[in-house]
RNA sequence: GGGCGUGUGGCGGAACGGCAGACGCAGUUGACUUAGGAUCAAAAAGAUGCAGGUUCGAAUCCUGCCAUGCCUACCA
């Protein structure tokens, strides 16, 4: 085939000129989508002789349309997938929508549609807008959270936990988003005290609220057994989690009636408590009232009410100055005897440890500021080995440093874990408080106020009290038409129809919990639906869970570290002590990719700057926008779009025209000959070939898609020039294997073109189903290999030589090559450094 | 305040401790052209944030500083 050049030519919009049955992007990939589809290539069988793979991203909230963060996201987890089922795997690669949340919510709120309506219709778009991607998507296998076949059994799995003792209600302060009308978990308050969603200020609430008790697997939660995870993710849970060791100590103290209350603190340095000076309560504490005396009480009143009323920001900022009230009472050392001031201050926080805190103003930078604000006294608990310190003089708290001073039996021990031990023993033994471990983690609030999520299946009966929703009673159906009223309870509080049940054990007359759940809960055991999508008697068969689970890669934004990724690890570690799972871990390899920013900031449709991918798709090809999402830089580092980003969309398009070109021109039915050509072409077209399979398998493997494709840039141009120089070779099998080579290496880029390619070439079979082909060393061994000749570390010449040449031999040449002689003069060598196959440096 | 990461041409980015700047974008020149914002071809450019150290040799390892990003923030 001759190139035609210069033929008539048709303008298609940005994507330029083209040739006369040049590369169409928009008909091919219309074209393979539908035989795809059609042919099921996408769905994982169960019964798939091959090894599974289970390639899952995190599922998108259907918001309704696929933003470049969704493309960029789910290009890269395609890639891989496509690149694993390449490499022999049964790959299940599912997507599904996490359709429960707010922002219907405030849909139905704001413009009356029905928030089921909304979601379902976003879905649909969504699911439109995917396809166009030619992404693997086992579509058999779809979730969406807000359908009742599916919240069926996160309800199953609410009264699964209930049972196990591990979902409790309780009356707790709460994160309260007045904007939204709803209580918010921890993780869901910024650390500006505002809230994640809407970014109103936070106040806090007392309410009753359903619990699950994560706590209870803090420690099994820190193992990370047997997965491979980002060593940041690991470490970012381990401090959420925040497991320290201390002890308990139990300091009593006479309320202003003479009673004796109990007041024990956890502390990490029972070590310095003959150094207590003064003692702490939260502002919120139980006991504030009862030892508050009668003149102190207007003052602490004002300060409770002054430290509730601020926002977290306020509270926890670290920078303001210390404040606090004494409340007139004292508590009484138990180890000295000593009587001991209370102070309420809002650095204390009432959901960590025991809401009060010893105070050791010598070796604690807070109690130390405490104590010069309040001008109480500083007592040294140790002293530096070298130098003595005085009290009055310190500027700050003398922290791990020195040796044991004014604390009885224990002077001169120095400050390590030991020390510590032995101040716990004692306690221990005096009965006054014993080793404990504290953790920062809280139990994980579940309860919303809201309509838009998974009804929590419990029923209030007058006579039995709580009671679950039998199992057979499931799901309890969310209505669908609903009013929103903003009084602060869920809408679903005003449906008498949902509201009022019977008691399941009475049968008389009971309130069904008007509570939803967190979507968190929703979304912490999805991944095991997609093994078992349709099952209408359990959540899965355990059969086929055991077939897919536990995820082999897992692949979402780094946002998720110490929530989705805490809580999907907490149930399936719950359901594996229940017997329903057989693995502790679900997500064996994870990776976060990056995100993209726009102009250096978050996207966000706020500030507009939104990118439309839907545009570049119809204007480019869904190939050319896979592959040019994947070429801007590492996958895990996101990337800023700007004005220029999309400059570099032209590049690939270029290149796909090109390999579009060569194959077209060059490439030729693989059923051809098998002859094997006597040229010295051959095997330059070998070590091309195979040097690139090389490099090109294991960036895939390690993510590395953008130096996929410049590997493949220059594997193409490498092929374009030896064809032009030696036209020849396209007669052999040798450039037969390297175009075949070429198209399966950017198949999981682009998967459209090259199956194009493939077939017109003669291929019957798929591109998407070739084996990645095998490096092989010796193909892609040179002869000559460029040794670089260094004179004090300083590049002066390159000599190629013949590759199994002798160290002897490489220096004898090396030292009389001109360039090289003629540098070394006179002077006599001191050393000479050789690496094989690499360089000789040597030193004058 | 703490933790982690990043810093390389005009831009996106490559470089097992060993030829810095692969690959691509933009720019330059030329060709084909009524035209070029299409295509093809050619050439060019710069010295790894700063200061030390280790080494025969450092973008790469170590120390300090500067800049920037993300996470976290009085957790006793």
């Amino acid at each position: 085939m001759e190139i035609q050049e210069n033929e008539q030519t048709e303008t298609t919009g940005r994507g330029g000129n083209k040739r006369a049955g040049g590369y169409n992007p928009k008909e091919i990939e219309q074209k393979w989508q539908e035989v795809w589809e059609q042919s099921g290539a996408n769905h994982a069988t169960d019964d798939d002789p091959r090894p599974k793979f289970y390639n899952l991203v995190m599922f998108p909230y259907p918001s309704g349309d696929l933003h470049i963060g969704h493309w960029y996201n789910f290009t890269g987890v395609d890639v891989y997938g496509r690149f694993m089922r390449m490499n022999g795997y049964n790959v299940m690669q599912p997507l599904g929508f996490d359709a429960f949340g707010l922002p219907a919510e405030n849909a139905a709120i704001k413009r009356g549609v029905q928030a089921r309506k909304w979601t379902l219709s976003n879905i649909e778009n969504m699911r439109r807008q995917l396809k166009t991607m030619g992404g693997i998507w086992d579509w058999e296998r779809e979730v969406a959270t807000c359908l009742p076949d599916y919240y069926k059994w996160t309800e199953w799995f609410f009264l699964k936990l209930y049972e196990a003792g591990l979902a409790y209600r309780a009356k707790a302060p709460v994160n309260w988003c007045p904007n939204d009308q709803t209580v918010l978990a921890n993780e869901q308050v910024l650390a500006n005290g505002t809230c994640e969603r809407c970014g109103a200020e936070v106040a806090k609430r007392d309410l009753e609220q359903w619990f699950f008790k994560i706590t209870a697997y803090a420690d099994r939660l820190l193992e990370f057994k047997d997965i491979e995870w980002p060593e940041k993710t690991v470490t970012m849970q381990r401090n959420w989690i925040g497991r320290s060791e201390g002890a308990r100590v139990n300091f009593t103290a006479e309320g202003s009636d003479g009673t004796v209350h109990a007041v024990p603190v956890f502390t990490t340095r029972p070590d310095t408590i003959y150094g207590v000076t003064f003692f702490l309560l939260a502002p919120e504490h139980a006991l504030v009232a009862q030892l508050t005396t009668p003149d102190k009480q207007a003052e602490v009143a004002a300060y409770v009410a002054k430290a509730r009323g601020e926002t977290e920001i306020e509270r926890q900022s670290t920078d303001k100055a210390k404040t606090g009230v004494f409340i007139g009472s004292y508590v009484t050392n138990p180890i000295t005897g000593g009587k001991i001031p209370i102070y309420i201050t809002d650095y204390v926080l009432m959901g960590y440890g025991t809401g009060a805190v010893m105070g050791v103003p010598a070796h604690d930078q807070r109690d130390f500021e405490f104590a010069r604000t309040f001008n109480l006294p500083v007592v040294l608990v140790y002293q530096p080995d070298d130098r003595e310190i005085n009290a009055d003089e310190m500027t700050e708290a003398l922290v791990h440093e020195g040796h044991v001073v004014n604390s009885g039996p224990f002077n001169g021990l120095p400050d390590n874990a030991e020390t510590v031990k032995k101040f716990i023993d004692y306690i221990a033994e005096k009965g006054l408080g014993e080793a404990k471990v504290n953790y920062r983690l809280r139990d994980w609030l579940i309860s919303r106020q809201r309509y838009w999520g998974a009804p929590i299946p419990m029923i209030y009966c007058p006579t039995d009290g709580l009671v679950p929703v039998p199992e057979e009673q499931l799901p309890v159906i969310l209505p669908e038409e609903v009013e929103f009223k903003p009084t602060g309870e869920s809408p679903l509080n005003y449906i008498p129809e949902f509201v009022n049940t019977t008691c399941p054990k009475c049968g008389g007359p009971a309130r069904r919990e008007t509570d939803t759940m967190d979507t968190f809960m929703c979304s912490s055991w999805y991944f095991l639906r997609y093994a078992d999508p349709k099952n209408a008697a359990q959540p899965f068969d355990p059969e086929l869970i055991k077939r897919w689970m536990p995820v082999d890669q897992y692949t979402g934004g780094p946002e998720h570290a110490t929530m989705h990724l805490l809580y999907a690890r907490f149930f399936t570690k719950a359901l594996y002590d229940m017997g329903i799972v057989s693995f502790e871990e679900p997500f064996k390899r994870l990776f976060h990719q990056g995100m993209i920013l726009s102009e250096g900031r978050k996207m966000s449709k706020s500030k507009g700057k939104t990118i439309a991918p839907d545009r570049l798709v119809s204007e480019n090809g869904a190939d050319a926008v896979r592959a040019f999402l994947m070429f801007l830089g590492p996958f895990e580092k996101g990337a800023d779009w700007n004005d220029k980003t999309e400059q570099l969309l032209v590049g690939i398009s270029r290149f796909l025209n090109r390999v579009w070109g060569l194959v077209n021109d060059y490439g030729k039915s693989s059923e051809n000959n098998e002859i094997t050509l006597a040229t010295s072409v051959e095997p330059r077209l070998r070590r091309a070939q195979h040097k690139t399979i090389q490099r090109v398998v294991a960036d895939y493997g390690s993510f590395q898609f953008n130096t996929v494709l410049s590997g493949l840039m220059e594997y193409s141009n490498s092929l374009q020039k030896l064809i032009e120089e030696a036209p020849a070779v396209q007669q052999g099998v040798a450039w037969d294997e390297a175009i075949d080579t070429l198209l399966i290496l950017l198949a999981p880029l682009c998967p459209h073109i090259t199956e194009e390619l493939w077939q017109s070439k003669g291929h019957r079979s798929s591109v998407n189903e070739q084996p990645m082909p095998l490096f092989n060393p010796t193909l892609a061994a040179d002869e000559l290999v460029t040794i670089v000749v260094q004179i004090n570390g300083k590049v002066r010449d390159r000599l190629d030589l013949p590759i199994g040449i002798s160290e002897e031999e490489v220096k004898a040449t090396v030292l009389f090559a001109p360039k090289i002689a003629t540098a070394i003069g006179e002077s006599i060598p001191r050393k000479v450094i050789y690496v094989p196959g690499k360089l000789v440096n040597i030193v004058l």
